[in-house]
DNA sequence: CACTCGTGGGG
DNA sequence: TCCCCAAGAGT
């Protein structure tokens, strides 16, 4: 098996012939994306950073209006994070979009021309193997392996015609096996066609062999195998938790802190915490004030309608009304989170949360998370919560 | 190395 | 409804 590894060309053809069926399946079904049909180093920088771990139908709107927003390196380091996150609104990761700000800010003071080589891309905040990779491939030109999961996938089953064996391709193998495949000709066209072949026929789920225009070379195809391979890893069940916000209005405006100091309100009675606070979770974005996150409990929402009562109160606004408004569901990663929205409408813009703390529009440009839009679209809305019911979306 | 970080669409 | 996971990087 290690010799017919180490080769990377396991096949009856040789590998020019592999990478010529690729390449034709690709000029023939390639998608039509906007990073490749107007093509740029920036463009193809700023494609590469919004597509990890993120779907491109995700993508598609958000690159456009990020492009169209900041046109330039030059003028995304001229941005202020603030605008950096709320063009980055919804697409989840925020900490990408601070690392592309900052590796922005950083190629500006070296004079604002883009990196011409794999490793100089690979130093900047945010680029990883991967991207300098794809970078360097596809925005240079350079001949250079990006592997993905896509990558891995494809190049796992065509390696591997067992489960079992997959599970011993290291990472350090795959990384091989993608160099030695990389067309020298069309070292980005390749890249792209490996990634468009694993997202629309060697797809992780129902793999749809029958399409393949390289399936002649496939290991685990040709054992009818494919779907088995990688084997896939067990993940861990999503944890539920319940959580309160607090929707501070005036004005018709909102009260809004970074999500790092959102986490405004401990709550007894509910047991130990399972997160006091935030942390790096949602980066700067804005949220409403929280409290902190707790195992589900029937008493939840009683106790957090009587503790931001009494926060109010403490803040010098006795007698405002706390009004129940619903609650919004919302996964994070591991977490399955039920927040139980409450609203307040003050007299008077109060400073409750400190200096951190600001009023915006509920449709205005902030740098806002899914979370805290779910959050408002609850409080902001001015009918009688359904009970149990969540945010229908 | 294992863990952390979001979100939405599809089976 | 629930579970899967997608053009990863940083720690």
């Amino acid at each position: 098996m290690n010799a017919r590894l180490a080769s990377g060309d396991s096949g009856r053809l040789p590998l020019a012939d592999r990478r010529a069926a690729l390449l034709a399946w690709y000029d023939r079904h390639a998608r039509r994306l906007p990073w490749r049909t107007d093509p740029s180093l920036y463009g193809t920088w700023i494609s590469e950073i919004m597509l990890q771990q993120t779907t491109v139908m995700a993508v598609l709107p958000r690159y456009r209006e990020f492009l169209a927003r900041f046109p330039d390196v030059v003028a995304l380091a001229a941005a202020s994070e603030d605008e950096v996150l709320a063009a980055w609104t919804g697409l989840g990761y925020y900490r990408r979009a601070r690392l592309l700000h900052r590796a922005a800010r950083a190629i500006v003071e070296r004079g604002g021309v883009l990196p011409t080589t794999r490793d100089a891309w690979r130093d900047l905040p945010g680029i990883g193997d991967y991207a300098a990779g794809a970078i360097a491939s596809i925005g240079l030109g350079l001949v250079e392996p990006a592997v993905d999961a896509n990558v891995r996938r494809v190049m796992t089953r065509w390696a591997c015609a067992d489960p079992d064996q997959s599970a011993n391709l290291t990472a350090r193998r795959i990384a091989d096996l993608a160099r030695r495949h990389v067309d020298p000709a069309r070292p980005g066209d390749w890249n792209q066609a490996l990634m468009d072949l694993g997202a629309t026929i060697c797809t992780s789920d129902r793999p749809r062999c029958g399409e393949c225009p390289v399936a002649r070379w496939c290991a685990a195809g040709q054992a009818g195998r494919a779907a088995e391979v990688p084997a896939p890893r067990p993940r861990d069940r999503a944890e539920e938790v319940v959580l309160g916000s607090l929707v501070i209005r005036h004005a018709g405006r909102v009260l809004l802190l970074p999500a790092g100091e959102a986490t405004v309100l401990p709550v007894a009675g509910l047991g130990r915490a399972r997160r006091r606070d935030l942390g790096d979770l949602l980066a700067a974005t804005l949220c409403p004030p929280l409290t902190p996150w707790y195992a589900p409990h029937d008493d939840a929402g009683r106790r957090f309608e009587g503790a931001w009562a009494r926060w109010l109160r403490a803040r010098g606004l006795a007698g405002v009304e706390v009004r129940p408004a619903g609650e919004a569901r919302h996964t994070i990663t591991r977490y399955r989170l039920r927040i139980l929205v409450h609203a307040v409408e003050l007299e008077a813009p109060a400073d409750l949360a400190g200096s951190a703390a600001s009023w915006h529009g509920p449709d205005g440009r902030w740098p806002g998370s899914t979370l805290a839009r779910r959050c408002l679209a609850r409080g902001l809305s001015d009918d009688p919560p359904d009970r149990g019911k969540s945010v229908a979306k």
